[in-house]
DNA sequence: ATTAGCACTCAAAGAGAAAGAGTGCTAACA
DNA sequence: TGTTAGCACTCTTTCTCTTTGAGTGCTAAT
């Protein structure tokens, strides 16, 4: 459909308007060394090329900048390959390497953080798997005049605390009751699972304490609530605010909205993923999304990305991000074969 | 020094700017209906105000706009008394009244939410006493396969926890003789004065047990640190972002060093302070920090107060922070007793 | 001491005019 | 038939020049 020359064509407008940010010519084009046609040549190219809609013009004295279809063709098929130099490999290597504990979290965090920093964009860490969250711990420590604090563990090492306030100081006895039983009855019980049902018989199992243990089964259920949200984590909003091409009222609009992204993600992607930002959905105007998904086994555990311009260096970015998803996917399913194997 | 009259005239020119966002001329003075001379009288009172230096001029023709000599003046003795009407009260309290658990930080961090919300500036919470939270309970609970999580709790009820990778696993006699030999040791002791000497002797007291069990140490004065870490926390950054007159750079650059806050408010302020980021301070600049402290007996637990713009309604948000950390003085102080008396 | 009157200043807004980049079309060329 | 040179045309950007209007400071009268 679109000749050697055209893809040519569309490939340099492209790469050269990322460079700049200002619409492209054809003069500008036919400048480049590995281009042996003449302007007029190239204007009837990109007349064709603006037909088919990976081309506009601003004005009608103007160059041409990409459509959305013509990103997407760009990053599809016809982008350069760039290879990850040695210090850059260094960087994200050290990021994950450094990571004391190697749990997920730590190890998303981590690189999100190196992401950002290498791309001069905000990155977007995701966890959306609780159903790798299995409780392996629940625990009771008084603290103070009727003062509990609940702490929750999960098989893939995050922790949640909870301070609760009892109505009523516990006996030894009560505390060693709920302790045995909270631990007996949830552990290995997937976070995802611990339905309300489940609650309930336990509240039921408390018998005469009932009343006086609610407001700590309460706090289990919170907790483990709070595990099953998958939260989306945003690092370096501000090289953001660097843009001159995105508003920062958008910004924080996308900020507050950040959440949605997991609704987006959740939907099973099996690999490397670019949104833009056009009318109707909620991401920033003029920039693009691009997510790339981390798996535990054959799951989904997770994603990583980043929030950038539309005019984003793709050819550079998006190895970045396949390398981190890499190994962080070999990593923890390391550790999954590995517990399996147990 | 200033007359009535002047002292007037100054105060209508900054509430008038504070409104407006515009340099005040002196018919706009003139046709305020308590103001009983003409515009000729005024503006030589405002000539005299400049000369002063409590007003400037952007340039020739245009009207008077504060100085920052202008503002102190105006915060100290000339701004109108606004009472917080009933509705406002009532987000306010609801705020307090609210917080399930009223530790100091759960107060705090409450309280700054309603604050930016109700003045829509960005507000500032900030810890500053370490020398309030004592260790009350240090736990160590295995998870894994050489996985154990440190557990610290204060008395302000603060609660950190930590995970440690160690090289063996624990016996459980090790495990007790930890337990049991911190909690001794360490309970009583305020987080500040956790030295390096303690943990010297405390590590030597390990014995044979030093080598395997120092991380866990180790991970016991990491949590003690950061604890003495005054964090200053924001809440409600977009609000500066939709000003138009503070620059999105500034108040990236801000967020970023916002723990000099800390050390401005270290110093034992004792009431209300208004600082402006005039260039030398870190301060974003065309805007203004109110703090306020929070006392705890007699000395101060902690602060709360405002990030926002320099024409910033004084008069108004200047009782909502003045109210609040009150409320959260006195809340704190009541425990504060009841715990003196036990 | 206050005020009316007036000349003066200066930013902001508007109106052309000129420059320049880029296009589309036509006609010539290989 | 695909490519190219040439040219008229379009439209933004930039600059200069002018106008407008708000506001001042000073002087002289009240």
């Amino acid at each position: 459909m679109l000749d050697d020359r055209k893809q040519k064509i569309l490939a340099a407008v492209i790469n050269e308007y990322i460079v700049t940010g200002e619409p492209v010519g054809s003069k500008t084009i036919a400048a480049m060394p590995d281009i042996k046609v003449s302007p007029a040549t190239i204007r009837n190219d990109m007349a064709m090329l603006e037909q088919l809609g990976y081309l506009e013009q601003p004005h009608t004295s103007a160059g041409r900048i990409p459509t959305y279809s013509g990103y997407r063709l760009y990053i599809e098929k016809l982008m350069p390959q760039k290879a990850i130099s040695e210090e850059e490999k260094l960087l994200l290597d050290r990021a994950i390497d450094e990571v004391e504990i190697p749990t997920e979290d730590a190890l998303i965090e981590s690189a999100s953080k190196a992401l950002a920093e290498i791309t001069h964009c905000a990155a977007v860490a995701s966890n959306s798997a609780p159903q790798f969250s299995i409780i392996t711990k629940v625990e009771v420590i008084p603290t103070g005049k009727r003062m509990y604090v609940l702490l929750m563990i999960t098989s893939s090492g995050a922790i949640k605390n909870k301070v609760c306030r009892l109505e009523f100081d516990l006996s030894d006895e009560q505390l060693e009751f709920f302790s045995k039983y909270v631990s007996e009855n949830l552990s290995g019980v997937s976070v995802e699972n611990l339905s309300d049902e489940m609650l309930r018989k336990l509240t039921e199992a408390m018998g005469t304490y009932m009343m006086t243990l609610s407001p700590l089964i309460k706090g289990v259920s919170d907790m483990a609530k709070d595990f099953c949200e998958s939260d989306v984590h945003l690092s370096g909003e501000k090289n953001l605010l660097t843009r001159t091409d995105v508003s920062a009222n958008e910004i924080v609009r996308f900020i507050e909205q950040k959440n949605q992204l997991s609704q987006m993600l959740d939907g099973s992607f099996s690999g490397l993923q670019v949104m833009f930002g056009e009318d109707g959905n909620f991401i920033v105007n003029n920039s693009s999304v691009i997510m790339s998904p981390i798996k535990k086994g054959n799951k989904t555990a997770g994603s990583l990305g980043i929030v950038g311009p539309l005019r984003l260096d793709y050819a550079k970015v998006i190895p970045y991000i396949e390398y981190l998803t890499g190994r962080i996917t070999d990593l923890i399913s390391e550790d999954y074969d590995e517990e399996e194997n147990e």
